[in-house]
DNA sequence: GCCATAACGAGAGCAGTGCTCTTGCTTTTT
DNA sequence: AAAAAGCAAGAGCACTGCTCTCGTTATGGC
């Protein structure tokens, strides 16, 4: 039918339910899906999977960049409710007049955002920030989506720069504060290094943190008050970039 | 011959054989390294290597225990090496005489051996520090020597608190004081829980740090000098824990 | 409307995987 | 010396990713 539609359309609706068979397989087994077992579990050969996808790595890749979108709106999402932009439902409670939530509240929430998506799919995060599988070699696609969390927690610690919500901190001493320069301003140009440097130190700790907690690093160590284990970690790290004064 | 030796040594050495040679094909194919492959390498069949190792799990056990001790003890070694105690080479220089290295420098030794470590064979890293296989589950004989670099950081943090040469911290609030001070009596009696938490954090910043380094996380970001951007990090995290007073 | 073209789905097939079982052989134990 | 236990090899099963071929069906140009 209508000249450029049915086609495709159907394309993109089967590529979009392989991936979420894809996503229902990879809940159970992990990183080392079955490219036939997803197209057994929607009734077709193995071969045809492969006009949707060249390869499994090309699947995975397409996952991945899902992922990473679904972690960053997480993550976004919650900064933005606890800015005070609600987002519709509690709209007229006490959002739009009350704005003065703090950048150490929007670190804090989209940390707990990213903490709660992990916990909420494991796998997606072990796709992700686990270790790589040995010959795939992320695509160009990926780093754009990647960056979305980290930039995220840049822009809070920008804000709070601008905004002079930010505490003291030495300057950056070593060879590297030139090139955190270039990053800045590859990135978003006016952000100031130190900035820069925060958010990674602070993307970094929370995904040391999140990781043990999925992998089991921490063991039997923190058992029962595994979100105030998080939440004190979080808070040192605002500490260290600056977006508080008591640790 | 002799009763009850020649069979048992060799095979402890086909064991370590066929370790070794994982080992190698480790460094090349990463996780998922084949049996057969190992098998054929060594010009043996397939089958004969379940003679030694159960399943391909058994032996990757078997390594992940070999590189939690490796990693426990490049950290150990290094930081009794910058207690002082210089082992062997250098013995008469300065090493003995002056033993005055704070825990601070020692904290930072550790950390920048298993750095190294890490570096100097990425995919042993992965296998202890990555994203768990799916089906595997880490059986009860590598909790042991997974702890080892944890405890090692916590016998620092306790140094520290033993000799004063710890900045004060608020205390510990929330529900999860009192889990710390089981965990803390469970390890090491005596360990305040706060050293605990310490160390707790202080891994999972270790880990996180490397982690990323190695997974290509930050991946353009920071290029030229990794290892100081690690020493920046470890220093906050060493602030964090009460290690130095100066950020 | 016709027809070449391209996309599609299915099946067979290849090389490789983990793992089991059977079959001989050698070493150790009794 | 006989029995028991350890060992290596091969065949085989079910599975994997991926390629190729072969009919079928929809799309776009004339």
């Amino acid at each position: 039918m209508s000249a450029s539609g049915v086609r495709a359309r159907v394309r993109a609706e089967m590529t979009d339910e392989i991936k979420a068979v894809a996503r229902r397989h990879l809940a159970t087994d992990g990183a080392n899906l079955s490219l036939r077992a997803v197209a057994r579990d929607m009734g077709m050969a193995s071969s045809a999977v492969y006009r949707y996808f060249a390869s499994r790595d090309e699947l995975l890749t397409a996952m991945i960049i899902d992922a990473y979108n679904s972690l960053g709106e997480a993550a976004e999402q919650a900064a933005q409710g606890a800015a005070g932009k609600a987002t519709g439902k509690e709209a007229g409670k006490e959002a739009a007049e009350q704005n003065g939530k703090t950048e150490l509240d929007r670190f804090l929430a989209a940390t707990h955002a990213v903490r709660e998506w992990a916990l909420a799919d494991p796998h997606q995060w072990a796709l992700i920030y686990g270790s790589p599988v040995p010959g795939y070699q992320a695509p160009q696609d990926t780093i754009g989506p990647a960056t979305r969390v980290i930039l995220l927690i840049a822009d809070i610690v920008k804000s709070a720069y601008d905004s002079g919500r930010i505490a003291e901190r030495p300057p950056i001493t070593g060879q590297f504060a030139e090139e955190l320069r270039v990053v800045a301003d590859n990135y978003a140009a006016g952000t100031p290094p130190r900035a820069v440097a925060a958010a990674l130190s602070a993307f970094l700790h929370l995904s040391g943190a999140v990781s043990s907690e999925l992998f089991g690093q921490l063991n039997k160590s923190v058992e029962e008050d595994r979100r105030g284990f998080f939440e004190f970690q979080m808070r040192g790290a605002a500490f260290l970039i600056g977006l508080t004064d008591n640790l």
